[in-house]
DNA sequence: CTATAATATATAGAACATCTATATATGTCA
DNA sequence: TGACATATATAGATGTTCTATATATTATAG
C-alpha cells in the first residue's frame, strides 16, 4: 500500500481546489477525492472536519446546512475569495516544489535524454 | 517565502537520491539539496541529522568518519542495498502522487521524471 | 421488521516530520 | 582575536495526519 506521508501538506490545497468547483459537504469532498484520484487519496473524516473548520476560521471557506430530500442535514462548505487567493498560492508552490524535486530525481545523470 | 508543508516527507526520497550518486556528509547535503533546487530547499541540520541516525539504524544507510586535509573529522554516509530499494518505492509513490495531485489541479503535470 | 452497513459530522489523543533553539568544537579570514 | 563558516548533535515546540471513539440518521439485507 502507498504510503502517504510523501505529500502531507496538500490537503488543504485539495480542498480548496474542489470547493473552487463546486460547493460540497465533508462526506462528499471524501468520496470526490477518492474517486478523482483513482484511490489514491483516502482521506480520513478524523483529519477533514478538524480541517474544515479551521479553513472556516481562516475565513478561507464559509458554511450552510442543507437538508437533502430525506430530512439528513448536510453542512455544505463554500470557497472565499480569501481561500480562491490561498489556492492560487499553493499551486504556484507546488508547480516549484514538484518541479524542484522532478530535477533532483531526474538529473545529474548525463547521458540520458 | 515559500511553505514548505506541501511536501513535508519528501527529505528521505531526497536524501536518498543525493547519496544514490555519491557518498556525502551531512552538511554537504544541505548545501547540495540548496544548490540543485535553486534554493527551494533548505534542509534544516535539526532535521537532517536525526534523519541520518534513523534511515541509519534502519540500514539505508551506513557511515563513516573521514578527516579531511585539515584535520576536520566529517561523517560520510553510504547508502545500502535496502536503501536503494526503498529510494525506487519512493519514487514510484511520487510519480503516482504527483500525477494524482496534477489531474485533479487541472491536467497537466509539471516537469518529468 | 430488525440487524447491519452506509451516510454524516465531530473530538481526543497518538504518531510522525520538521522546525527553532541551543550546544559544542574546529577552521578560516579580516 | 573576533566573527563567521564548517560540522555534528539533541531537546522541545509546532503542525499535519492518523486511529479510535462517539453520535445520529437512512438504506439495505436477511
Amino acid at each position: 500500500m502507498i504510503d502517504k506521508s510523501l505529500l502531507t501538506g496538500s490537503t488543504t490545497m485539495l480542498i480548496l481546489k474542489l470547493l473552487d468547483e463546486t460547493n460540497m459537504y465533508g462526506y462528499q469532498m471524501i468520496e470526490e477525492l477518492r474517486e478523482k484520484s483513482n484511490n489514491t487519496f483516502e482521506l480520513k473524516a478524523g483529519t477533514l472536519y478538524p480541517l474544515l473548520h479551521i479553513l472556516e476560521q481562516k475565513k478561507m471557506l464559509t458554511s450552510y446546512e442543507e437538508t437533502a430530500d430525506n430530512t439528513r442535514v448536510r453542512k455544505y462548505y463554500s470557497i472565499t475569495k480569501t481561500g480562491r487567493k490561498h489556492l492560487q498560492e499553493k499551486k504556484e508552490e507546488w508547480k516549484i516544489y514538484t518541479a524542484a524535486v522532478n530535477n533532483l530525481l531526474g538529473g545529474a545523470s548525463f547521458g540520458t535524454i
